[in-house]
DNA sequence: ACCAGATATACTCAGTTTGAGAATAATTGC
DNA sequence: GCAATTATTCTCAAACTGAGTATATCTGGT
């Protein structure tokens, strides 16, 4: 039953693919978004990730839960699919092997637990310094980045080019104007490694450059490369992991808003301020105390179990999260700030 | 650079990896949503499709406006990445050439235009009868999904079982008081395919039969082949397209509500009712007029060029599309009723 | 026992948005 | 000019939002 749609490219002597599957597994402790990392190669902060057996196993989300399981011995709970990448000159191990590699994303939301091996939880804001607004508007923004996207606008080749750039950059970054938001996490990323503001644009650059050098291949289409000199926004991480992770934290902002994650996140019983400092570390920004907690408690999402909590001041009662919300509304979630249409 | 966490899985001979590029092209004429489809093996329905070389293409992305130029004629604008399915039972080619696939499914949304070879623009709520309720609740539901749906909470082996498919049943459906969520469209498509409805659940069986009678293989999970006769609820589509299907009608219908997609759907002036019934078309439900004229003009989605249209009674004023709401607001869209958080 | 400090929880209130319906305007066909 | 048709504008109560203020209940110190 070979389909008749199918078109056997040229050239593809025995050229093949690997599968790679990479977890972000989120958890919020001490305020911060924690993302769960093992050591890379070259230093850089890695995710769990393994490929995927062609034959054994049945679908790709079990099959990363067994490699998570493998590689830090934690048992996940919620998972979902996040994006697959494959762009061929992003990747240093293209050629290297003959092997297209092509990487699954997920996302998995989860309390924070004592791992085996050499995983370790890291505030994911490291990665990211421009996205975490609670103590004000970061001061890398000022000092870093939006200086680079000027350069990287200003070496537009032609007038249109910079406009569009210009746009661009105002909008994901909400500069002149343009208001922030706080889902485009992926968008900005991507704008920070094009404008060479991330280190990973420059080995990746090198990486291909060396692999041209030595097999005399296709000229570098030169969109990239521009001013930056690296490392100076954000720590990098190893292969694309660091565009995974914006991915999965923009997600992750997107889906609180209409789903009830946040309490993947929760122990069984918690205080509502805890509840709201959970969603603040993930979406970056303070939330007003009373409105929060009306949302949530009138919106059905949490019930109160009667017992309370010491907090150094009057006592805070224990809630937990009420499951029949689901059969209630259609799309239950915390809603922040703005977060109407 | 071998990571030093991938794990190679014991027994991989050389089984390999196929990377199918699936591509979801909707188009909404005469008040329908179209999709794109071509003739598939055994005459069903097939969605454009092909797979990627290993080394000629840079991007999936690339590749996949490349097949669908190749295919159809079309040449593609807006698209997006919508998921990746790679379950090995699902799929009938698996072991047959010792290839397993994984498809990727891409988003399109284009005006519809005449195109090339045997490509058909079909009205998507074909596949999914059970999602268009703009004439009221679907018949089917009540003739065919439901008792379909009761059957299969019945079948369960144990009562926790049954509660558990009974609530996943109620929370999909909007059965016994739960809400109706028009996004839930992959979710729906997975229950009806599960209870046996879909005509491709008995197919994917009999095919697995097959290959486990001729290899004498592992044992079936036995997690389906319910009570269902097949062939009852929708036309069905070549191997998992008509999942692929349904995940891009749920992610259209989530996306019109909070980014201004609709507009690649409509030609560059057109009245408000035509965007209403673009709307209507996509979401599966009538909304109040005024309510939607007010959003739509009011939120800064459309500006009026002055020009009106005759449409048989008083003439309608063309709008355009305003770019600049993208600068303006975070999330613009033409939200749904009950569209709030 | 009382007070200050720290939290949690409860209220208030104006402004905005939503959902639903009704009223008015500009055409076409007869 | 009239009926039918479609577009456009208004109205209004209910619900929701954003921001602030007031009250309650604990701890620790004196």
């Amino acid at each position: 039953m070979v389909s008749p749609l199918s078109t056997p490219r040229a050239g593809s002597r025995q050229a093949s693919f690997s599968i790679g599957l990479n977890a972000v597994i989120l958890a919020v402790t001490e305020e911060a978004p924690r993302v769960l990392t093992l050591p890379g190669p070259g230093g850089e902060a890695a995710l769990p990730f393994g490929s995927l057996d062609p034959e054994s196993e049945r679908t790709l989300e079990l099959a990363l839960r067994v490699r998570v399981r493998e590689l830090t011995g934690l048992e996940l709970g919620y998972a979902e699919q996040l994006y697959t990448f494959g762009d061929r000159d992003r990747d240093p191990r293209v050629r290297e092997a003959g092997v297209r590699p092509i990487s699954i994303g997920y996302l998995a939301l989860t309390r924070e637990v004592t791992t085996s091996g050499k995983a370790l939880w890291r505030d994911a804001y490291r990665f990211f310094p421009w996205e975490d607004w609670r103590q004000g508007a970061p001061k890398i923004l000022e000092t870093a980045v939006v200086p680079a996207l000027e350069a990287w606008v200003e070496a537009a080749e032609t007038p249109a080019v910079a406009q569009r750039r210009r746009e661009r950059a105002d909008i994901t970054f909400g500069l002149h104007g343009a208001t922030w938001d706080g889902e485009r996490v992926l968008e900005r990323y991507e704008l920070v490694y094009e404008a060479g503001l991330a280190a990973e644009a420059e080995r990746d650059r090198r990486a291909r450059h060396r692999l041209l050098a030595e097999q005399g291949g296709e000229a570098d289409g030169g969109a990239d490369g521009g001013p930056g000199d690296g490392g100076e926004a954000g720590e990098p991480m190893a292969l694309d992991h660091r565009r995974i992770l914006a991915t999965a934290l923009g997600r992750t902002r997107a889906k609180v808003k209409y789903r009830p994650v946040v309490f993947e996140l929760m122990p069984p019983t918690f205080t509502l301020f805890q509840l709201q400092q959970v969603v603040e570390a993930l979406a970056g920004v303070h939330l007003h105390k009373g409105n929060f907690r009306r949302l949530v408690e009138k919106g059905g999402l949490v019930e109160g179990t009667g017992e309370h909590a010491s907090t150094g001041g009057r006592p805070a009662e224990l809630f937990r999260f009420r499951r029949d919300v689901l059969r209630e509304r259609p799309a239950p979630g915390v809603g922040l700030p703005g977060a109407r249409r």
